[in-house]
DNA sequence: CAGGGCATATGAACGATGTCAATATTGGAG
DNA sequence: CTCCAATATTGACATCGTTCATATGCCCTG
């Protein structure tokens, strides 16, 4: 078939496509029209596979929050876990890639952390970013290294400001060199 | 003049309209011209006061960062300077307020803090709350109750701590109720 | 192999939206 | 009183999300 009638995979081609529209112009300077056109395909095609324009747009933050997920499994990859210095390593790593992500995929992660995305998805403490954080906390407390009796609640915490530092740099209200400062900032803050 | 042909006041009365319309619906569903039509006025009306949409929403979100701004400015006036122990409630009583108004006002906050407003606006470093926290963070070192050594960065620190905590309550990844212990666990990393 | 059903795509249409150009109205200064 | 500049209107345009009726073709049944 060279040009058949149907597709034959849309779904995954508008969500690649819309992902790449994300990434380039912001989700909401994107239309499900452009979208379609570029996959040469009517803007009611859509439909059979996604019941909204948010619909479609959920699904691409979803592949925001995997990218996120890839690159914090990376840190966690590249640094052995038995040092004690490793566990402080794996803890600011971790802040650095989702900062990283955040400076790196500005438009992306407006999306996957913005009211289209959050509202109706998966609770986020069960997301792998998260999940992965907590380890990193808990392995910190195994071993001694965090103030005492601060870990209840300290994933709230940390999260919250890291989030928090994300956000302001990806609305330009900080400039990206402080990103690593503030991770620096943080480690100090819970660890002796 | 019982219904003359000018308004005299639509410019005040427009940013008036569109701050209850988005205080009710959030920015993302007004639209400018159910903002004209609940003034009786005709769309296009708008463009002699306003160059844009986002240029009448970015009126509204200076309000947002007003009434912020004030919230912040009643805690103050409310606590008494002079004790240390005050200094900790003004502290404490400043991020309640910041989380208060996410969570009171979210839609205005989403506005206020969000990718229309931030951009081609006040550096947040000059702004009302952003100089009630510094100052407040001033007082505690002064009093001498931080911690050693954390003062450098600890402005952005908080304030990233703050305001991401204040966007997961937003989003409804948080319930409201974390918000005071967020205020207290940050309190307690700060201070000794 | 024939045929029919079902998922998938199309096309035209609707209502709403932001924006602009041309025009009309008015209050107030000279 | 007259005329101007500020202010509002009218009408139009392009675009958008969404829906409905219709067309297409792949696979499964007989």
């Amino acid at each position: 078939m060279i040009r058949s009638y149907h597709h034959g995979a849309l779904a995954e081609a508008m969500v690649d496509q819309a992902l790449a529209s994300v990434r380039a112009q912001g989700a909401d300077h994107v239309s499900l029209r452009s979208i379609a056109q570029a996959l040469d395909v009517s803007p009611s095609a859509a439909y059979n596979h996604f019941a909204d324009k948010d619909d479609l747009l959920r699904s691409v933050g979803s592949c925001g929050l995997a990218a996120l997920d890839e690159r914090m499994a990376r840190v966690l990859a590249a640094h052995p876990a038995d040092t004690a210095d490793a566990a402080r390593s794996r803890f600011t790593g971790l802040g650095r890639a989702y900062l990283g992500f955040a400076i790196d995929e500005t438009h992306l992660f407006q999306l996957t952390f913005g009211p289209i995305c959050m509202a109706k998805q998966l609770p986020p403490g069960e997301s792998g970013p998260y999940i992965k954080l907590t380890a990193s906390l808990d392995d910190l407390d195994r071993r001694g290294l965090l103030k005492p009796g601060i870990r209840p609640g300290l994933d709230l915490t940390v999260w919250a400001a890291t989030h928090g530092m994300a956000t302001l740099l990806v609305e330009g209200a900080v400039p990206p060199e402080s990103a690593d400062g503030f991770i620096e900032s943080i480690a100090n803050l819970i660890t002796k």
